[in-house]
DNA sequence: ATTATCTATAGATCTATAGATAATGC
DNA sequence: ATTATCTATAGATCTATAGATAATGC
């Protein structure tokens, strides 16, 4: 039943991925370290080998959720850097990234669990924001003070996840789709 | 050990307050129903007495926790109409709301998890939302369409909710002020 | 020989229910 | 007599560990 190093990280690598996904769709306490495993196709016991808890886990997740992310919008600012913010806030509130809380930004899926976590996870999830907020500062208009703009990103940053988690949580399709539209109007053209 | 009719329904408002306040603080997974009938001093199986399930209180729970939290916006509004925006800006987005989950804004602390609920939950919370909007736009400056002021609603919402939401996650003291700080000046001059 | 994974289980939860108890309200 | 609450427990989780197994890597 043992597999090569490599197999074993690539495995490792798979638990990450898959509880990164179910994380954000189900939430800390909404999916099991055995249910995680069946999904990576291993084992429950196996999980120990490879991380110290759970805990340990969802820092993990965390982390590269956010990296994942964050590379997302580096790409977007590299293809078109002229109206990057544009394309950031218009994929960021669309339909497509609302209705798929798996695959989307771990702050809208996660942010008030990860604050009730331990100093690990959270310690993880600072970088991530950090690394996040260099990147979108990149996207907003130059021609300001630099403190304005450092200023412009993280309104922007906070505009943009509760736009979007209060468009997910709210049960009406027609309000729902209003948070997001008046969220791309007025984030999409800078503060 | 049976009680009156109206200490029974005393009773059943304070299983929802103590639970609006454990949700707040730790999420609706958090805290169990055995643990919530102790603090609000009863035992575990007199809850289904008084509700059908713990979705059925998760439901109530988020919908007062809502309103109280839309009424206090409405007093502030009420003591000083001229400065509403900003002084509702200022609570908001204060370290004292930042350190007390338990008694704050519920979408900040549960929006996530809303999302994750049934329906009875999100459609709670969905009304909920709309008399805090209706609220809100009350203390919104004057003097422009009133489609703008409906809009500059909504984003000063979602922008406090992002905010407050990041602030809590981050694991560095001066990163969190810094983020309620921008919040604060950028918010409350409104949009 | 080492070790990645497996099976099996301990021990601690959690929601919900059954049936007993005792005070209220007719 | 009704009913709000209590005790006790069923049944289903969940995290973590112990010990067996079998393939890798020396």
């Amino acid at each position: 039943m043992r597999v090569s190093r490599e197999q074993a990280a690539k495995n490792r690598e798979k638990i990450v991925e898959v509880a990164s996904r179910e994380f954000r769709d189900k939430g800390f306490d909404g999916i099991g370290v055995a249910d995680l495993m069946k999904s990576a196709g291993l084992t429950h016991g196996g999980f120990y080998g490879h991380f110290a808890s759970k805990d340990d886990l969802i820092a993990e997740a965390c982390g590269t959720a956010m990296d994942h992310s964050t590379g997302k919008w580096a790409k977007l600012i590299e293809t078109s850097p002229e109206n990057a913010l544009s394309l950031i806030v218009e994929s960021y509130l669309s339909k497509a990234h609302r209705d798929d809380n798996a695959n989307g930004c771990p702050m809208a899926a996660l942010a008030p669990e990860i604050a009730r976590q331990g100093n690990p996870v959270r310690e993880r999830f600072t970088r991530g924001l950090r690394d996040s907020l260099d990147v979108l500062l990149e996207a907003m208009p130059s021609g300001r003070p630099g403190e304005r703009r450092r200023e412009a990103t993280l309104a922007t940053m906070a505009g943009l996840v509760g736009t979007l988690v209060l468009s997910r949580a709210v049960n009406d399709p027609d309000l729902a789709e209003e948070i997001l539209a008046i969220g791309r109007a007025r984030l999409g053209k800078d503060g």
